[in-house]
DNA sequence: ATCACTGTATGGGTTCACCCAAACAGTGGC
DNA sequence: GCCACTGTTTGGGTGAACCCATACAGTGAT
């Protein structure tokens, strides 16, 4: 399988499986229409539980990446995905200067965060849902 | 005081006053050298516990914005303040543009952050090297 | 209808952030 | 020493996030 984490890293598993998804995606490895492994299926194979699979898809599926169809699977989203890739790449280059920047005037990992996120509230979310 | 808090806002209290007193100092309230409410009078104040107003304290020194004298009280720093008051308004407003960026293509805050995040962790800390 | 797959929902246990109450400890004037 | 201020530390309660075990529900082939 594609998928591999480490449980003892800190970093929730539903993350680690909802990261290494969308890597898959964007580098290509999953093409849209492509199902993914199924709940139990990667469960067992990770040796964890399959709520917690759910729990990775539910992220994935909410942001756009992917479709579930009960009894059937879940499915790489068709349309969205290669706007939501380019998306993504481009919010990253804008974080990464916003991190270099705030690395060259000495401001704390946690602060940029943090002003990141008061930025995130302040700002009027404006109609944004999935579907 | 020019501290008021919103217990019920979502937004934990100590951030509250850490993101108050940050204010205070960059608008000029509080200059370097001056003495910040008392733990207990300010907790007396705002009707919180004493512990909550050391936790935001600590964390302001932490920042390097304070100093805090055991039996004296807690000072604005006296050089470094101007610096990084500038510096963090440097960073807001990258953030801001990071924020404005996002929104516009569509992308979920929880996206944004995690970005940011995964971006603060793959730069290397130390200011050696560059990727 | 049954079977073997698929995703879904519910309830419980562990861990952690946040806040609190109360006891501990330093400073300086009397 | 005593006292009235200052910051510090310890232990506990509440709620949310994370993971789990288990039962519920849809799909399609037989």
């Amino acid at each position: 399988m594609f998928l591999r984490i480490d449980p003892s890293s800190g970093v929730p598993i539903y993350r680690q499986i909802v990261a290494q998804v969308r890597r898959s995606i964007a580098s290509g490895a999953l093409a849209p229409g492509d199902r993914l492994p199924s709940v139990r299926g990667l469960a067992g194979e990770m040796k964890v539980n399959p709520t917690t699979i759910v729990k990775a898809y539910s992220e994935l599926e909410h942001d756009g990446l992917v479709e579930t169809r009960h009894g059937m699977g879940t499915f790489v989203s068709a349309e969205r995905v290669d706007r939501r890739v380019e998306a993504r790449s481009i919010v990253e280059q804008a974080a990464e200067r916003l991190v270099v920047e705030a690395r060259q005037l000495g401001v704390a990992d946690e602060e940029v965060a943090r002003i990141v996120q008061d930025t995130l509230n302040r700002v009027p979310k404006g109609g944004r849902d999935g579907s």
